[in-house]
DNA sequence: AATGAATGAGCTTTCATTCAT
DNA sequence: TATGAATGAAAGCTCATTCAT
């Protein structure tokens, strides 16, 4: 892989960045091209010699972002028993949605018009970031440190709770805004507390 | 009011539901009043003699669904303690949105551009349904048959779960489905468990 | 003519009154039978009844609006020399202009797509209007009280000056809008001046 | 300024070009987008890459239209005493307005609901197209060639007779245009005209 | 590789007109 | 007579997409 190469996965990489604001910020339809464009200081057709088109650049985008939240959680190596890891887990994911990614409900919310191979590829892109929760929550359940009612119950709970946090965080001021990302994970806690 | 207001009245309402659906479905930004006309067998223009535009129909459909949303979990008159009344409470919600209104999630995601009053519309429905939920939860902390860690986040957590299980449910059959429904019911009454 | 038709008539007068307003206030193009109606407290659908469309009521605006117009000036009757007549006249007509019929040059500027019939109705309307001021201006002529390159020019200076007069006049308040119509007045019977 | 720019710089002069005769043949309300690129041998959506919408480049119609026009008198650097500038000035008006500029007078009939910052760059227009024949009939008075009986008033009936010259000259034949025009001027002389 | 330009389909909106009642 | 309702054509505008350079 030459030099060439590097550059131009360089410039994908960058193209991606900003397509995922934009669209994270305004969801698929809202967003528009030029937008992204501007934020990279580039044209609007430039976008087509990297991309095939909105599609393509949506879902590199929602690709992007889910892969690095993913490794981002998955790098995160607290010590300790199910109960730490996951309160961890949940801490961090809520801080990325709030603080990073306000509105990554309205990217993953992709129009039902799209062909079925995009459709598959974010749905795998959920599975892989549901298993950093999953494993966690089944091993803790294994230990008889959680107990919960239905794992996929629980997990779609977490998921939901998460996703919609910046909904009523982000107006909140900073130490404010600390303390309710707490009560949320803590709350969520709860979710797979034993009886 | 005469017979000509309530024929009004009654077109209006026909409009308002397929308004509901079709925003319900796609979202605000991709749905389009084309769509609406053909689902009522008119014309786009005829839409115009009743709403002045875009925004002020869907804000009638979030208004009507959001109003008939609340009334019917109101209506649910449960006898028995705050767990049982709550359970009823989710179930029904979750039934709601399930069965009736897979996409209401989108609905509610309005753009950021709309004009402050219709916000501030949208924002007090949501402000009344939430007390639906809010007044049991706060009678079972009371009576001591729930504990929450917040209350706020604990009704944040509950409405996102909620909101988002047609996401996967829908897709579910007959039976499978109302179970899960009920694992969820079931699950999130854990967010309001005693210690 | 019964009290059927007298009726009718009346609100026929009724609503070339509206009309004229509208139009005069927009021009042809920018206004709509909507706000027509509404001045009258009746439904476009009604404007039908008596008319057979826009170009019509519009024609009937110019016509009825000419007419009176040119009555209240042929009425006029002062007595004295041409002069005297004359600056009555173009006082008057000044002031209608300015402070009834502030638009009216837009309404007179029709639309060139319009029928001839229509046109030429128009047309005829303002020769009749401009012989009110030509017959004094002759008579001046001829006892040696006015002198004029040519008529033609005169009279035009004289209409065009007087139609545009609202375009300055309008924003100045009583008094100082008083003045400034007399300064026209007396600035115009300098057209005519003797040598 | 690169060869682009000055490509792009002549595209807007032709599409403004264009949009002058189309805004002025009809005025404002009437004209529309598709005449003026169909005059250009584009589509409609092409104007947007220059122009935000119709109001800006109505604007920027009006404002070419009217530099051109004033800039052209005051480069009219004819010799003599103010009545030879004054009747030079006029006749080169009114020459300009009857053979190029026949639907100036709609044009400058600007609707009432432009934004203000649009309607005072036609006013700032105007006071500078004003100010070429205020200048000439100040001097002139101050010279005693010239008596007003309201500086104002004179300017305005001058601008308002020759801005409608095209209403009634457009339909003459080429000499007995030139006739009428040179008359017309003759006649607007006299209201600058001594006692 | 990137740009400026253009396109065309699709959208929201307006409105004169028609018509059953 | 008058109304409420509906229509359909046309307008302004947006934007993903294409393409010559």
């Amino acid at each position: 892989m030459g030099r060439v190469q590097r550059k131009r996965d360089e410039r994908v990489r960058r193209i991606v960045a900003a397509a995922a604001e934009v669209f994270g910020e305004r969801g698929y339809e809202a967003a528009n091209l030029e937008d992204v464009a501007e934020r990279l200081d580039v044209t609007k057709g430039s976008l087509y010699y990297y991309f095939a088109g909105k599609d393509e650049l949506a879902t590199a985008a929602v690709e992007t972002l889910g892969t690095d939240w993913t490794e981002r959680l998955e790098k995160l190596d607290t010590p300790g028993g199910a109960a730490e890891r996951l309160r961890a887990l949940l801490r961090e994911h809520i801080a990325i949605a709030v603080r990073e990614y306000p509105a990554a409900l309205r990217l993953f919310l992709v129009p039902d018009s799209w062909p079925d191979d995009l459709r598959a590829r974010i749905r795998e892109l959920r599975r892989r970031h549901d298993l950093v929760f999953r494993r966690v929550v089944r091993e803790g359940v294994a230990a008889g440190e959680f107990a919960v009612v239905d794992e996929d119950a629980a997990l779609q709970a977490l998921h939901a709770s998460m996703s919609q946090a910046p909904l009523w965080c982000s107006h909140l001021a900073g130490d404010a805004q600390d303390r309710a990302m707490d009560h949320l994970a803590d709350t969520l806690m709860k979710l797979v507390a034993p009886d």
